[in-house]
DNA sequence: CGAATAGTGTCTTTTAGACACTATCGG
DNA sequence: CCGATAGTGTCTAAAAGACACTATTCG
């Protein structure tokens, strides 16, 4: 046996001492026109009956990855199997977790509220985000939803991300009314559609869709490359 | 005794199975003329003699966070004390090291040059990028290094990060030949000026320097905002 | 027709690239 | 004065904001 093989054999992971370390997710959704974030109750001890972000420790049989393990976590929530989902940031030390020195890394996910199997929640499981800022949340939960909602907030600025919490087919109102959601602010109607369209980010079906007072176009995604980003963010 | 305390009492960390966590670093650097990255034969097993980026375990008992668990392992190495310091990201999956599952969280660090302790190390760590692409690293270290690498020259596109590189005081001429090394292309001088100058991310001092042929005003950071980014990117 | 929503025309502003030009030094 | 390096003047181009305008539908 070579000796790479033979360390191998006798290594022992516990030998050394290592942090605690989960996945916590910040999965957003527009539900009656607010941005809403998945909070729930933790039913176990510690901070127990405190709302958390979903998340929890890696199986380490059966997640393949660290994005399976957050993919994992958000199906079995939401029923949703293809989320938007970005990692964010991990956050580690020893005094974010009692039980000891822990390390959680952060996803944030954008799902289309449609697309939700609403057996396995309870209506009272989503939060809209102005409330979910002030409420108390387990660990460092708050932080780690300041982190996620930054970064959803900052991608806005320079991408065409919030796409995701659409449908397939969309308006571009619809489309810009998000924008607006998430920015907290009203968008300058010729520059957005100018923006989205120019880019090719979206394109125009053959469909209209008679929402309010007269028929509207409807757009799809053109599925841009991931990491595209406008020329210029919007105006801050 | 409440509840939550009788329950930390008891809990022991090891009871679940969690991966093993490092931290790993990407410290470049410029010498002669050339984007350099340090990097370090393994001197233990697994990977035994491999070079791989600097990194190890978290010390639960003196790190406060993990950006500590990074700082230290760069003065370790270094002696640098205030690098420029960025995460970015984590890679977890169950085969990047033979010992298990395991979870890295990558950092990279910027560092000028002059102020490393040379003490600390042989002229033979620090490696040349192009040839560091090249070479088989220990682990998944080639990918990781890609990642920061990726993650430096996407930040040089559209911020002033690169001045870390480079003493307190430059000229502008020396800062935009270090963008042309990390970007690898020429960029136009007149438009590279305008930008840094009237974006205000640096001043000019009233001290001048004769490097090549004539003198040179010598600029300074004005230490602008760390998440400061200009209206557009330098064309990529 | 009027109110409401969808959508456009076009001018200005901002900031980057192009490129020819001037400035200052050593030899 | 020449070559090299530092630095500027100014035109053009791209993309965002401002804002007045037209278009379509319902009642």
């Amino acid at each position: 046996m070579s000796p790479e093989k033979q360390f191998i054999k006798n290594y022992n992971a516990s030998d050394y001492e290592v942090p605690l370390t989960t996945v916590d997710m910040a999965i957003f959704s527009i539900i009656d026109q607010q941005l809403h974030v998945l909070l729930l109750k933790r039913d176990a001890l510690p901070e127990k009956d405190k709302l958390a972000l979903p998340g929890g420790f890696i199986d380490l049989k059966n997640d393949n990855d660290l994005e399976e393990t957050a993919l994992r976590k958000l199906y079995e929530k939401t029923g949703v199997e293809l989320p938007y989902l970005e990692q964010v940031e991990s956050i580690g030390n020893g005094s974010r977790d009692p039980r000891g020195w822990s390390v959680t890394i952060l996803y944030f996910a954008l799902i289309d509220i449609t697309k939700i199997n609403k057996k396995l929640l309870s209506n009272t499981d989503w939060h809209p985000m102005e409330e979910s800022e002030k409420l108390s949340l387990a660990f460092d939960h708050n932080i780690l939803l300041q982190k996620a909602i930054k970064r959803l907030r900052s991608k806005t600025l320079y991408t065409a991300l919030p796409i995701a919490l659409l449908p397939k087919k969309f308006t571009l109102t619809e489309l810009q009314t998000i924008f607006e959601i998430i920015l907290d602010k009203k968008l300058p109607v010729k520059s957005f559609r100018r923006r989205v369209v120019d880019a090719k980010v979206v394109v125009g079906t053959d469909e209209t869709k008679i929402s309010g007072k007269r028929f509207a176009q409807l757009f799809k995604s053109t599925g841009i490359d991931k990491d595209f980003h406008f020329p210029r963010p919007l105006q801050d």
